[in-house]
DNA sequence: GTCATTTTTTTAAATGACCATTTAAAAATT
DNA sequence: AATTTTTAAATGGTCATTTAAAAAAATGAC
């Protein structure tokens, strides 16, 4: 038997909840009643599912490492160089499935709230040593050493940063032209180099 | 005559303990308590001189901006060639007085929060607009037209990150290394067109 | 300079909302 | 009948803002 499935089905329209909550309201000021509403639920069945709203909040950031963590992945299958394995991670995070108006304003605000919870700041620090582990054993083959770090750190805040600005637009993003200009500044980079 | 001080003073108190404040407790759950707590002075005593939080905030992060103007133009004075200004800018944005921890962490606590208060969006989107003229006026002579736009972003959203980065951080910042580290960084792009 | 008066500044306490979480019972499912 | 899921309502607490009064500072006539 499939064991509780219903409950897995609720974790995942209340976490899709919280993310949409999240993002039309502000993490700042969201309600458990709005966040449930978003669902079609009510404010305690969220209580009943995962605990308090802290540990949905750590649900729903997790939830979106996931998600990155896997389009990383997916990528990195079919990549073969490691300029083409650069290009993945680049690719990975802005993603159709990932660089959308709602996840970017969401990671943005976990992001800075991650400073005063515990678990938040966890996974964040867990998330950015993954990226940066992929980079420098990607540019290892691709850049001499003096120049390695330096290019790595300008080009996980070039990504942070371009994450940061699209959370504050309201027009749609448009994650094809994101990756073309990502690859356009990583070349730009390296060009030096060669 | 110097007409009331007394306002100033105790504007810019409470706009000092505002920003300790937001830095040790966080944007979302501060109170108007600990705020006045910080500086002496009793809750009411805010909305006295302020008339409510949002406009405390909005003070609070004009203030910021300020800051950050005043390092830009002070740079400037002395920049004589684009190179030299468009270093300056870079300079400003890591300098001592502003590449702090507690301005780091407050100032990507205004940003997160921005999409969700008119006010500190239109500040925000004031001062981004300052700082992208600067770049592209700069870069005018120094990238080539098909360029130019690709090395701005990637600047611009650079300075972003690291400003992302460094608020995640509890170690002491080190502005010098930061600006070292920036100036690097843009060399390396510089270096790639000529 | 001093003292009464007016104005400015300050805060303790009251007010009125709002909200996360718990409880207890109902509804749905097994 | 037993178990799981759901929620309305109760609970207990927190907080921004207002109010009303006190304290402090400024004013100015003598």
């Amino acid at each position: 038997m499939g064991r509780t499935r219903i409950r897995d089905i609720r974790h995942e329209e209340l976490i899709n909840a919280t993310i949409t909550a999240v993002h039309k309201r502000g993490y700042a000021v969201v309600t458990m009643a709005e966040i449930a509403a978003e669902a079609g639920a009510s404010a305690a069945s969220i209580n009943y599912y995962f605990g308090s709203k802290e540990k949905l909040m750590e649900a729903t950031m997790r939830r979106l490492l996931t998600l990155l963590k896997q389009a990383m992945l997916e990528r990195y299958a079919t990549a073969k160089t490691p300029h083409d394995r650069l290009m993945a991670v680049l690719d990975a995070n802005f993603s159709d499935r990932l660089f959308t108006n709602e996840q970017c304003s969401i990671w943005i605000q976990f992001w800075a709230n991650a400073p005063y919870a515990e678990s938040l700041q966890r996974l964040h620090r867990i998330n950015r040593s993954r990226v940066t582990a992929h980079f420098r054993a990607e540019l290892r083959a691709l850049v001499a050493d003096d120049r390695r770090e330096t290019l790595r750190e300008a080009l996980q805040c070039y990504m942070d940063g371009v994450w940061l600005e699209a959370a504050q637009s309201d027009a749609p993003l448009d994650p094809a032209q994101a990756r073309k200009e990502a690859r356009e500044v990583a070349d730009l980079m390296l060009k030096s180099e060669s």
